[in-house]
RNA sequence: GCGGAAGUGGUGGAACGGCAGACACGCAAGUCUUAGGAACUUGUGCCCGAAAGGGCGUGGGGGUUCGAGUCCCCCCUUCCGCACCA
């Protein structure tokens, strides 16, 4: 398909993008333009990744918004002589395919395979450069026997674990979830929505607290602030103080118990009046009096029973029990009684805490509910406003409160020896006193808790252990990898995990003691695929390891990373945890994933609503790629706004660049415009590249240059700022930039200056900053360009991006503001570089200007880079 | 409540502390009578004015500055994340 020529045309052919885009998409595909070899080393590596898509069944709108721009910046990379590696794959287990099976009976291999069919050719409708040679697929073994064989090193590493624990459960999906796939105040699975419930159950973690500290550090990687700040307040670490109570002797119990506790006030301790434990605290049962024991049985049924949300709403009143028992305080020996709430969580901290109501608005609410003793020991230095404090605290006034600051200013109060001293010295005075009776030390907690992985569900990866009678929890070995999904498997109606059902895959022998043993039933979370797939795409053949030790060191961390941040806490976290852990185990070099990370916006439907096939909003892009053609659809995602901000889909607009792409054929094919009305003489361009308003009706050029060389200088500043765009990731600007420079050619359309070598210059230039955008429409002009000029055939995309000539960037006349007092009130034409006394001689001369003044002279001249000139005068 | 981001024409959005509204959409008038996303020209922040011109304008209020959409302080609104985390 050798390009065709204006002149084997009679008339000037149009541009057609179902005609021109699948020709070029066939011919890229042809020549392996997008191949990359991972051991050429002639060229800088540079590694780009965009999330790879869960195979749904069809891409919406929204997978171009991510995707397009990205291969925008792949295309201008490579022009840069990078070599560039820019590869997709499926996040392919997951539940649709499995919610799909029990309803349709259909295989979720069979469903999720033809749903990757689908979405591949709908992916190269987008003219992306995507290395397909290094797809991955998650749920063929190939993959997954890898997420089994990492299991089983986090195992030996005591980085995997299974523990018995409160978990959160979703009553639809039948599975358990990740803490952080519990969302929003309403405590809502993150994939369905349905709110979940705790049910205690025996599952499989990794060890994320491990690297708690380390994921607080960011170090060498570029990120934006929004996603560190979130992770950082997940990780949410707190510096303190682990407290040792002990329980008073009474007549049921002989007390003696230690009661240990977190507190990140160890300065207020002698404000402590009250201790209270998470309701499922396991001393509780022990120091419950015998008078007490229904009371508080009855509560802790309550709070079993009490949804999440109940149980964790702020606004609600504050509930408890006591338990009738006692502890001492550890500084001053005072006895102060215990209680149980739920306002407690057992899962931070220690489960318990001492309360100090002057100084802590929770223990504040609950001491005034229960009439329990409220003790002020901080209070300001300041004696006035010391006063106003104590009143507060003491309710006296407007509306009581605890006072919580801990500022230098503030001090401590009727503390025994500690008196007198700034919160922060009692802080450490206190710990420091207590660590020396053994009674407390000093201590960090973490508001992050272990990735939950198990899933109980069929469809993902089986978790590589069997239990066997004899030998309890075995691990399968390394070399008996992978325990293989069943292709036969039953779904029933009602749901469940098929593999509980599945005989063949249930039963089996223990690896150790060949007796019989039961498989693991539960599969991993599907971030564990994502935690890890990037090092795949380096080698997805590989068969004697999960990752290429020498490709990962030359390809790793990722150069730029791009996709949503509602992944910030979920899979950027785990994939920062897994990359840590992977370094020490040896199995990678580097200790941070991403070394850039670019959050776009995310694509809403017209109702502002997230796109979603159950609410009827979702954009499907093949109905716009065949009307418009894909370029037109990539450019106009570019240009709806900043990449980063999104918003609700609309396609007002998208005719415009339409017509956009339209004009950029005309002056490149048809520069004489052999339509009518097209062109009405060259106009010049002012100094900063716009056209003249039309108030000035005569042509304008740019100091002494000539028309053609202020088309050339425009072109030169237009590649100037297009390239910066283009690296700032600021498309929109970018396409806004080209549109100008466009629109000026079409003024020049028509006329003698479109026979210039300046114009087909600018139109070069034109084409090449179009090309990582409009991939189709730059090549197809690009070959007609060189057809025309009987050169060789060469991608447009293998060509060098253009350098601008300084010369021509700086403008030869500029239209100066000037202001009188900061208001504007007149612009003079005048060539750049003129000296400030001749500029205020022209400036004076204005008409405008000296009515401004009033006949007065001005006081002071200010000149700002000689871009514009404010008069002042008093 | 805490943390983050953001408030600019009818709309999407531009603007190193220096001409607010680039570039588009939409709308209006016009040219050409036009094979089909028509194209092209011109206008389009608001108010006064026939025009020239002037005044006002970036959520609100103060401030810094010759000059503020941009920097500082206070307040309001919207969106996102966290939410009794001791």
């Amino acid at each position: 398909m050798p390009a065709t020529t204006p002149a084997d045309h009679p008339r000037v052919e149009r541009y057609d993008p179902t005609e021109v885009e699948p020709r070029w998409q066939q011919k890229w595909e042809e020549l392996g333009l997008y191949r990359t070899d991972l051991r050429d080393e002639s060229k800088p590596r540079y590694y780009l990744l965009t999330m790879y898509p869960y195979p749904s069944g069809d891409l919406h709108i929204g997978h171009w918004y991510i995707k397009t721009p990205t291969d925008a910046i792949a295309r201008f990379r490579r022009m840069h002589g990078y070599n560039v590696f820019f590869p997709i794959g499926f996040d392919a287990f997951g539940l649709p395919a499995e919610n799909a099976a029990i309803k349709s009976g259909i295989h979720p291999r069979k469903w999720t395979m033809r749903n990757i069919e689908n979405m591949r050719r709908q992916l190269r409708s987008m003219g992306a450069t995507f290395d397909w040679n290094a797809e991955v697929v998650t749920c063929e073994p190939d993959f997954y026997r890898w997420n089994q064989w990492f299991f089983l090193k986090f195992l030996q590493a005591g980085l995997a674990y299974k523990a018995m624990a409160a978990v959160d459960w979703c009553p639809k999906d039948q599975v358990v979830l990740a803490r952080e796939q519990v969302e929003g105040a309403d405590r809502v699975c993150w994939r369905c929505g349905t709110p979940v419930i705790k049910r205690d159950l025996e599952q499989w973690f990794f060890r994320t607290t491990a690297y708690a500290d380390e994921l607080l550090t960011y170090e060498g990687i570029e990120w934006p602030e929004p996603v560190r700040v979130m992770q950082t307040n997940w990780i949410g670490r707190s510096e303190g103080a682990e407290v040792v109570f002990r329980t008073a002797p009474d007549e049921h119990q002989p007390g003696g118990d230690e009661l240990r506790v977190f507190t990140t006030r160890p300065d207020t301790l002698f404000g402590a009046t009250f201790m209270v434990l998470a309701p499922e605290h396991p001393l509780v049962e022990k120091l419950t009096h015998p008078d007490r024991r229904d009371e508080v049985e009855r509560y802790r049924f309550e709070a079993r029973r009490k949804t999440e949300i109940d149980r964790l709403s702020t606004d609600r009143e504050k509930t408890g029990v006591p338990l009738g028992a006692e502890a001492y305080n550890p500084v001053n020996g005072e006895r102060i009684p215990i209680w149980i709430a739920d306002y407690v969580l057992l899962g931070y901290g220690t489960g318990a805490i001492m309360a100090v109501p002057a100084h802590d608005e929770r223990d504040y609410e609950f001491a005034r509910q229960f009439r329990l003793p409220i003790r002020q020991v901080i209070a300001p230095r300041d004696a006035e406003r010391a006063e106003e404090v104590a009143r507060r605290i003491r309710g006296e006034g407007v509306e009581g409160s605890a006072y919580v600051s801990k500022a230098e200013s503030d001090v401590m109060v009727d503390s025994g020896e500690f008196t007198g001293l700034s919160s922060p010295e009692g802080i450490r005075a206190v710990t420091h006193a207590l660590e020396a009776k053994g009674q407390g030390r000093s201590a960090v907690t973490y508001r992050l808790r272990d990735y939950l992985i198990s899933r109980q569900r069929a469809w993902g990866t089986p978790i590589p252990v069997v239990y066997c009678e004899r030998d309890g929890i075995v691990p399968i070995p390394e070399d008996q990898l992978p325990v293989l999904l069943p292709d036969d498997y039953e779904f029933r109606p009602q749901g469940g995990n098929a593999l509980e059902h599945h005989r063949p895959f249930l039963d089996t022998t223990c690896p150790r003691c060949g007796g019989p043993a039961r498989r693991e039933t539960d599969t991993m979370d599907t971030f564990v695929d994502s935690s890890w797939y990037w090092w795949r795409y380096l080698s997805p053949d590989k068969e004697d390891a999960p990752i290429d030790r020498e490709l990962e060191e030359r390809w790793c961390p990722v150069d730029q990373y791009t996709g949503g941040a509602e992944h910030a806490v979920m899979h950027l976290l785990y994939s920062r945890w897994f990359c840590k852990a992977l370094a020490d185990l040896g199995i990678v070099k580097e200790r941070e994933p991403f070394r850039r990370l670019f959050n776009q916006g995310q694509i809403l439907g017209a109702d502002g609503e997230r796109m979603s096939k159950s609410r009827g909003n979702v954009q499907d892009p093949d109905e716009l790629v065949s009307r418009y053609g894909a370029d037109t659809v990539r450019l106009f995602l570019m240009f709806m706004g900043p990449w980063d901000q999104g918003g609700p889909w609309s396609p007002t607009g998208i005719g415009g660049i339409a017509r956009f792409l339209d004009r950029v054929w005309r002056v490149t094919v048809d520069p004489h415009g052999r339509e009518a009305g097209d062109g009405d003489g060259f106009r010049a361009v002012d100094a900063v590249g716009k056209l003249p308003g039309d108030d000035d009706g005569g042509t304008l050029v740019d100091g002494a240059r000539s028309p053609e060389r202020t088309l050339l200088s425009a072109a030169h500043r237009t590649l100037k700022a297009v390239t910066s765009d283009y690296e700032g990731f600021r498309f929109n600007t970018m396409v806004a930039k080209l549109m100008e420079l466009t629109n000026l050619l079409m003024r020049a359309r028509g006329t003698a200056v479109a026979a210039s070598d300046e114009y087909r210059e600018a139109v070069r230039l034109l084409l090449l900053m179009l090309a990582p955008a409009a991939p189709h429409i730059a090549e197809e002009l690009w070959s007609r360009r060189l057809a025309e000029r009987g050169e060789e055939w060469r991608s447009i995309h293998s060509e060098s991006w253009p350098a601008w000539d300084e010369s021509l960037v700086a403008a030869e006349s500029i239209e100066l503001p000037v202001q009188v007092n900061g208001k504007l009130r007149d612009r003079v034409l005048v060539p750049v570089g003129l000296p400030q006394a001749e500029i205020e001689r022209i400036v004076l001369e204005s008409a405008k200007v000296r009515a401004a003044l009033g006949g007065r002279t001005p006081d002071r001249v200010i000149h700002v880079g000689g871009r514009l000139v404010n008069l002042v005068v008093r």
